[in-house]
DNA sequence: GCGACAG
DNA sequence: ATCTTGTCGC
């Protein structure tokens, strides 16, 4: 798929947070598909433990049967170091460069991590929603920022995250008995619907299985027992 | 000032 | 994120 980038990439945490601050004014929380979602992507990124290496990778599954359609993975390094609210400077670049070796065009992102329940309102799955266009919500393991009440235990029952009454994503559990996980929207989707996606995306584990093969691919890409790019 | 802090 | 053994449960 084609991604253009004019801005320069921001090197220092100033110009990463300058970055957020102007591009979150673009993003739109409503539902915007015209066209019914055919292929989903999961997106994800793998760390070495001691060196600049990752390796990111993306899965486009069919949306219905679940099965993959295409991959791509691809390995390099990373100068921004980690801080929380700037790790989408860390992990943007390599996503960017593996989604751009894609011959689909997603019709919809998942990303691994928040997109409006950040600090700036601008997490990974907004920025990537922005550089893309295309309809992406973030799915994460852990809060960022805001409070929630536990939803039931059951499958599907979800509650609001809220900062100062505000609601900026949804605790959602999807499976009895385990902890929820966090959906936030990214870009051109309802909490609602990144809600409803969520949960049809994980019906036997917690996670998306979008997040999953992306996972999974990264790691055994960065352990080198795939070869990058190899597609799908 | 202190603690918290997506991955 | 990554490092890790055993353990509880379906």
């Amino acid at each position: 798929m084609e991604i253009r980038i004019q801005e320069p990439w921001p090197t220092t945490t100033s110009e990463a947070v300058e970055m957020q601050l102007r591009l979150r004014r673009q993003v739109r929380a409503t539902d915007e598909t015209t066209h019914p979602v055919r292929t989903v992507a999961g997106v994800d990124v793998a760390y070495d433990r001691d060196s600049p290496r990752l390796a990111a990778a993306v899965t486009v599954l069919d949306h219905d049967t679940l099965e993959e359609i295409e991959t791509s993975s691809v390995v390099t390094t990373t100068d921004f170091p980690y801080e929380p609210g700037l790790f989408a400077f860390r992990e943007l670049p390599a996503l960017v460069e593996a989604l751009r070796s894609l011959r689909t065009t997603p019709d919809l992102l998942v990303c691994d991590g928040h997109g409006l329940a950040h600090p700036r309102r601008f997490g990974l799955a907004c920025h990537l929603g922005v550089l893309t266009g295309v309809p992406t919500f973030g799915v994460a393991k852990t809060v960022f920022v805001g409070e929630f009440v536990p939803p039931a235990s059951s499958r599907g029952s979800t509650s609001p995250l809220t900062v100062d009454g505000e609601v900026v994503g949804a605790a959602v559990r999807t499976r009895d008995g385990v902890k929820p996980v966090f959906v936030s929207v990214g870009h051109r989707i309802s909490l609602d619907t990144a809600s409803a996606h969520t949960l049809t995306l994980s019906r036997n584990y917690r996670l998306p299985e979008t997040t999953r093969r992306a996972d999974r691919l990264s790691r055994e890409v960065l352990a080198g027992r795939v070869s990058p790019s190899a597609g799908g």
